[in-house]
DNA sequence: GTCTATAAACTGATAGAC
DNA sequence: GTCTATCAGTTTATAGAC
């Protein structure tokens, strides 16, 4: 509900009838409305860090791991969807109360890890030194969080799918080469 | 305000103070707080369909069209950046009423100019026929988008040159050819 | 065109009965 | 653990004086 409406536009009278209850029992299990989106979002940062570092401390090819970690990244829409809507859509205005800095924290470490692995990929001779690895963090970043906003989740189409599509053209391009 | 905030976050005795007014007085200017919304979007939604429509109608190479259509994109983040925040935070929101239909309506019909130019570059030969047109117009679209959270316009940090490195990574990939 | 004043509804949160 | 009842504050919007 916070994702689809907005934190603020969200009522805990609301909150409380979509689970049964009224607004005042609410507050026998949180103390107040901030702490619901902190439960919400402190759980999946923790999370979220966890596993890319796994996947950056693992034994593999720079490319590989470029590609493990977008694929993880797009898996985040299909197992956490609402919390990456809220950062998405309300992250800055959160991260600016002193309860919410671990958002701040997070987003740092998740951006180095990337460039970490693209400048590593640079050293390797296996990525064109003129790429701004900001920049590439920043679109695979911005695609997935965009892709919130269109994907739905059928059989056929499967978000490890779009991920793969995803990391072709970045990695490859859409130009034929040699034609001009 | 409306981008900062949100819309329902942002009371119309803000709105007011911010340009030295009481909250009564605004209504002497506006029906609601949503006309308000409305006269910023429906501007912003009408010049971006022109803006497009002339550049996919100019007599230019595929490639090249591409290019003007990632940088106007990209320009917009400079010159209207609340309305762009907006629609990305509210606009699912927003077009659920039938008064903000027409964001349906535009957003429909820039996907399909994208699409159709990407789809003239692979029968000329000169874009992979594997890439599917429309992953290729989200990344763009939400690498637009997502810039808006971290561009801070200045002298030597021009949005053009943004535009230029993501349009650069999206044509060539970021691999050195060749290799493996 | 802005003000004062206020209506009417809604907000997060609390106290205490059951 | 949920309820009733309610507080205190805020919200959009209105009516009418100036």
């Amino acid at each position: 509900m916070f994702a689809e409406r907005g934190i603020k536009a969200t009522t805990v009278r609301q909150i409380g009838a979509s689970v049964g209850i009224l607004s005042g029992s609410l507050y026998h299990h949180f103390g107040s409305k901030f702490d619901l989106v902190d439960a919400i979002l402190a759980d999946f940062c923790e999370t979220t860090m966890a596993s890319y570092s796994e996947i950056v401390a693992a034994d593999d090819d720079t490319i590989t791991k470029l590609r493990r970690m977008t694929g993880y990244a797009f898996s985040l829409i299909g197992d956490n969807p609402a919390a990456v809507l809220m950062i998405q859509n309300e992250g800055s205005m959160l991260s600016q109360q002193s309860r919410f800095q671990y958002l701040n924290t997070t987003e740092r470490k998740v951006e180095t890890m990337w460039i970490d692995v693209v400048r590593t990929g640079v050293k390797e001779g296996r990525i064109r030194p003129d790429v701004d690895p900001r920049i590439f963090y920043r679109i695979v970043r911005d695609s997935v969080a965009g892709s919130i906003r269109w994907y739905k989740p059928t059989p056929n189409h499967k978000i490890d799918a779009i991920a793969e599509e995803v990391i072709t053209i970045l990695l490859n391009g859409i130009l034929v080469p040699g034609k001009k």
